[in-house]
DNA sequence: TTCTATTTGTTCGTATGTATG
DNA sequence: ACATACATACGAACAAATAGA
């Protein structure tokens, strides 16, 4: 009945997704702007709401749009062009330093989100989540490397059951209770004065210089799963990469989709 | 007419895909063998074939499955090692503040390794290198954003020539004027008190935190190109990055280190 | 506060296209 | 030629979240 032919040898989606690509690209749709609904994209591309649909999942896999539910889709970056590329392993390398390490939790607590709270988190005040607070230590000689405190949405607060007695990190049991993917991870990293709680924790005066590390663990769509900020005493701890030039072969897979649909 | 509710709160298509998740992983399906076909799968599952394929997607998407048109899905892998990169074009982030900030050259010289920059470098004492001291502030206020030691090898001394007239970093003058490629860069991230000689020309009292980024660049056969050491103050620095998950065809070859070492 | 319209998210059914054996 | 399997596409409906009246 219809036509379902590929006119041009490419897919409708990756026609479409490669015309928003362009269309972002080029500033039409500016960063922090929003697409035009799925039904208006349908009706201007001549589509379906489905075949939209897939095109817009494809940028939101390379990042560069955001959907929620409710409102609409808006441009969060206009390209995705790596260079330099820094990768490591969840596992191993994210908290490699876990494996020498011990950590005793401090406390396990619902909260409410305060103001200050919920505006870094962009959120409501009075939201509930957890929190957890906890110090890492040297299992060699007992230093303290970090104070932790970690926001978790009351909604997974069943990882944190037996949370003493496993060695994964939090986001880790999120991922494999929930069934949950984590695609996205912020990290902040700043210099910071100790403060007066801190201190005695990480057995240094307050003041001193410390590391601060803020993580926020984000899902396929855009959901915040995990929040935790970790300050390091400076003499103890140290946070290298290697960056690596990323060679052009090394494209995301869904740029050689739009491109040449079939090799 | 159909029944659209959440059971349990979660998608369909994320039940599924959880579910032959677990089958995967606990070797109902090995490695190497075919899934059933997505119509088997839906009769199985009680859903239809189009939350069969989201959930196909999503192990697609994680690389533990491989689609093969006419043929069926193989399992590709058991478990799902996470891999994350972060990207950035070197000219846009890695001195992205470039743009609206200002540098002045304190000074440009001719220095000789000692045994503490020898060692650091794990090159040899006596060995000519250049030195720039710069301070970089920003446009709009002149705060000062960062005081810089740039250490370049004596061989690479005619890049520094007309520095102050360029706005490019000094790695995309020795890339461009030597006809190199800086492959590699090594990247250290660690909190310290302000030194006295730092602490004027960043206009903070002495002492204060402030974050230090040192910088190795690095060419294709492990040449060092370039070392620089940047002090920030913690107030008006914060480094942050985006780490998205890769997706398995990209496996970027790119090694990182977190570690905390003690003194 | 409640109601309503809008928008994205999810799911179903159905049909056609394309690659494989 | 034929059957099978995945890929694409359309239409329709409901669910959930949101914004505004």
């Amino acid at each position: 009945m219809q036509s379902h032919a590929s006119i041009s040898g490419t897919s409708k989606h990756a026609q479409v997704s490669r015309a928003l690509l362009n269309d972002i690209a080029s500033g039409k749709y500016a960063v922090g702007s929003m697409l035009p609904s799925e039904p208006t994209l349908a009706v201007a591309f001549g589509v379906s709401r489905q075949t939209i649909r897939t095109a817009l999942r494809t940028l939101r896999e390379l990042g560069l749009i955001e959907g929620q539910q409710g409102v609409g889709s808006f441009v969060r970056a206009a390209q995705f062009t790596a260079r330099y590329a820094y990768s490591f392993d969840s596992a191993v390398d994210l908290l490699q330093y876990a494996v020498s390490t011990s950590v005793s939790i401090l406390s396990c607590e619902e909260i409410s989100l305060d103001n200050i709270q919920a505006d870094r988190l962009k959120r409501r005040a009075g939201e509930r989540w957890w929190q957890i607070q906890t110090v890492r230590s040297s299992q060699q000689d007992h230093t303290p490397i970090a104070s932790s405190r970690i926001l978790v949405p009351y909604a997974y607060g069943s990882v944190l059951k037996n949370l003493d007695q496993t060695r994964e990190p939090i986001f880790a049991l999120i991922q494999a209770q929930m069934g949950v993917t984590i695609t996205e991870i912020w990290q902040d990293i700043t210099a910071t004065s100790i403060s007066e709680t801190d201190a005695p924790l990480l057995k240094v005066p307050a003041g001193c210089p410390g590391l601060s590390i803020e993580r926020r663990y984000f899902g396929r769509n855009g959901e915040l799963f995990e929040v935790s900020r970790s300050i390091h005493p400076a003499e103890t701890f140290n946070y290298s990469m290697r960056l690596r030039l990323a060679l052009p072969e090394q494209t995301p897979a869904a740029i050689s989709n739009l491109t040449a649909h079939h090799v």
